[in-house]
DNA sequence: CTAACGTATGTGAACGTCAG
DNA sequence: CTGACGTTCACATACGTTAG
């Protein structure tokens, strides 16, 4: 991430960083509450407002932040689905047709007693005996602990040879080893059912003392056995463990307690702020719970898989009390309306809080474990950086005033970075080449439907080349911007008076505030492969520099999105638009003074010799044929509409990138800018699976060799 | 319990339509 | 030409369901 965003992105995500610390909850995109769609329906049903209306009343009264896309979106669905609740989901591919489960129903309902092993062979299936267990789950005389007990009248599942095989419960079989009646009954529905005339354990709708809360953390044990069962209609049975553990790291099935922690109004606005029972536990979570105290922990504080860091169990009584408020704000038709299910029962319903619960923490600690890595890394590549600033510091000087003269000398020692190094000499080449190759090997399907992108018409002798150009073009921006932020000078030039103060507030302000700008100049002249509308002379001209500079891609690219135009074909436009990603600071500089252009050209004569620096070889070049080119700054709306309407944009289009514009220009985000920005970083994310590879990149950096000096010391 | 999986959903940009 | 408003598209994220 870092070696493809740079000190930008750095940034971005060191403060991304400090948010994780402080909240753990980040979240990105909220999603309409049950209560916001509420709000809607009324709005829009028996008030009839539209839906602009119904998005500004949301956001004025309500403070519901809802964009009109969503509200249209969701009225579709309601009128598609009436109902307010998601789709039901697919989930998992089901590896189980419907027939071999049928199969597993007639087997079952003449055997009762088979073991999902025994039917795994029987039946020949290739899947996990797990995944049948829970086939087997589906039918009515397999289901339901009642039948079971109805039909012995007692515990009998101590020698029941219905029993899965646990190949992931070694933990617990230890556990269940000291005690002495555990040891001998290791079904999944045993613990419901023992010892019901136990009155230690049975609920208590009210808080406990500590005395309590150590009594049950001593009897807790064999968690995994209150998986299935039906605490809710039999408040009775909740299991009741005699044995006592003093290390108890599996806890049986939670109690449901009301520790009056929150208050129902406030319950009630959490209820409305959530989309479903799941996302009100994960709420109710993050409130009542520390960061430090979900991390490293999930709900039972079993870790079946071996591979991984064991974890300690979640405080039981605040968990209960989740669990308690949970069933007491949702009855069971919110629960069938929401879990989408026949079967989908109050039963059920923990059981998926339960499951969000425990997802919820691991995406928090891999959040925090990524901003983690990235300040490290951060941290790294500053040690780094200085060293290698003591080393170079006088040949990059050198350097830097023989190339740009133009620029200034002086930079900032906080943006002074290895980027820039790589910038002036020939990593920058294999720099961009690496990024390119990489993103054309995972051939990037990034291209889609752009109206703009008119490949097919740019010059014969980028044809061949075109598939880099896609990403050149971004990596250009990225580099451009880097520029940036390794040149104050040249980003005062740019900075607006509010985007300075914003600089000062931080470094992803100061970022924000360089893309900004890059994009406000770019902006202006974006136009994909413009050189088809160009004159004869400049366009040899263009073919001149890109064979002098053919091994550079970026080059080309932003070649492409220059925009010249001869003089005559604007015979009442004194000016002329030339502008380019990477030539906007010449451009600028020439605005200000003839000074700087003399410049530039004298840069032209040094560089064009200096096969290190091609941007300045190219901004020579261009600057030599187009010395006779002034700016233009404030080309009439209806001008630009037309020139780019040519080019295959829609003219609504264009209208709204000038507006775009101008929001920025009056101080205010320009989006257009953030989404060019990370347009680099999704084309090579969107080649991986998302937050499992940050997973398997720290499994591979970090882990390993821990396991591996792990496994040497026998240990 | 957690990973894998895949659909649902929110959002920015683009676009279409209407009206002044 | 332009504002207002709604929809479509592509993308990324959220999240429920299933496998192991």
């Amino acid at each position: 991430f870092i070696s493809c965003a740079r000190k930008v992105k750095v940034n971005c995500l060191q403060n991304k960083f400090n948010k994780v610390k402080l909240s753990c909850v980040a979240k990105t995109m909220g999603r309409l509450s049950a209560y916001a769609k509420n709000r809607i329906l009324k709005l829009r049903f028996k008030k009839n407002k539209r839906i602009i209306h119904i998005v500004e009343i949301l956001k004025r009264d309500d403070n519901i932040k809802v964009s009109r896309q969503a509200v249209s979106t969701f009225l579709k669905k309601y009128l598609e689905t009436n109902s307010i609740y998601d789709k039901p989901r697919t989930g998992r591919k089901r590896k189980l047709t419907h027939e071999e489960i049928q199969l597993i129903g007639q087997v079952t309902r003449l055997n009762r007693d088979i073991t999902a092993r025994a039917i795994k062979e029987y039946l020949n299936l290739n899947v996990s005996t797990y995944t049948i267990l829970r086939a087997t789950k589906l039918f009515e005389w397999n289901k339901s602990n009642e039948a079971k007990l109805d039909e012995n009248g007692s515990p009998r599942q101590k020698g029941s040879p219905n029993r899965v095989p646990r190949k992931y419960t070694k933990r617990k079989s230890t556990q269940v080893a000291e005690s002495d009646e555990l040891n001998q009954s290791n079904d999944l529905n045993d613990l419901s059912l023992l010892n019901d005339e136990d009155e230690i354990e049975k609920i208590q709708i009210k808080p406990l003392t500590n005395q309590e809360m150590n009594k049950k953390m001593a009897a807790a044990a064999a968690a995994a056995s209150g998986l299935n069962l039906n605490e809710d209609s039999q408040d009775s049975k909740f299991h009741t463990i005699t044995k006592t553990r003093h290390n108890a790291n599996s806890i049986p099935d939670f109690e449901k307690v009301d520790l009056n922690l929150i208050e129902h109004r406030e319950l009630l606005i959490l209820k409305n702020l959530s989309c479903s029972p799941m996302s009100f536990a994960t709420k109710i979570l993050f409130k009542i719970f520390k960061i430090e105290e979900l991390h490293g922990h999930n709900v039972s504080g079993k870790t079946l898989n071996k591979n991984l860091k064991a974890k300690l169990p979640l405080d039981p009584i605040r968990i209960g009390y989740i669990k308690f408020l949970v069933e007491k704000y949702y009855d069971e038709k919110e629960c069938r309306e929401m879990l989408h299910g026949a079967t989908s029962t109050k039963q059920d319903l923990w059981k998926s809080c339960h499951t969000a619960i425990n997802k919820s923490i691991l995406i928090s600690e891999r959040k925090a474990a990524v901003a983690v890595q990235l300040a490290e890394k951060k941290k790294s590549e500053e040690i780094e950086k200085k060293e290698a600033k003591e080393n170079k510091s006088e040949e990059k000087k050198r350097k830097r005033t023989y190339a740009s003269s133009s620029e200034g000398d002086d930079f900032d020692d906080m943006l002074e970075s290895e980027e820039y190094e790589s910038g002036d000499n020939a990593n920058d080449e294999e720099d961009d080449d690496d990024e390119i190759e990489m993103f054309k090997n995972k051939k990037v399907n990034r291209k889609k439907n752009r109206p703009k992108a008119k490949k097919s018409n740019s010059q014969s002798d980028e044809s061949n080349e075109s598939d880099t150009d896609e990403y050149a073009n971004e990596i250009e921006l990225i580099q451009n911007i880097e520029n940036r932020l390794v040149n104050p000078k040249e980003a005062e030039e740019l900075k607006t008076p509010e985007i300075e103060q914003e600089k000062e507030e931080s470094s992803e302000a100061l970022a924000a505030a360089n893309i900004a700008a890059a994009m406000k100049k770019r902006f202006v002249v974006v136009a994909p492969n413009s050189e088809i509308k160009e004159s004869e002379v400049s366009d040899q001209d263009k073919r001149e520099e890109k064979k002098s500079v053919r091994v550079s891609k970026k080059n080309k690219k932003s070649e492409e999105e220059i925009e010249v135009k001869s003089e005559k074909e604007v015979p009442d436009e004194p000016n002329l638009v030339v502008v380019s990603k990477r030539n906007t600071r010449n451009s600028r500089a020439r605005k200000e003074s003839d000074r700087e252009e003399e410049k530039s050209e004298k840069d032209s004569e040094k560089k064009n010799s200096d096969s290190n620096d091609r941007i300045q070889t190219r901004r020579s070049t261009r600057a030599t044929a187009l010395n006779k080119s002034t700016i233009v700054q404030n080309l009439p709306k209806a001008k630009v509409v037309r020139r780019f309407t040519g080019f295959g944009y829609k003219k609504r289009s264009v209208y709204c990138w000038l507006d775009v514009r101008e929001k920025d220009r009056n101080g205010r985000p320009a989006k257009i800018a953030t989404k060019l920005m990370v347009a680099k970083l999704r084309a090579y994310f969107n080649q991986k699976s998302g937050q499992h590879v940050y997973l398997g990149e720290c499994i591979k950096k970090r882990l390993e060799p821990m396991i591996k000096e792990y496994n040497q010391d026998g240990n």
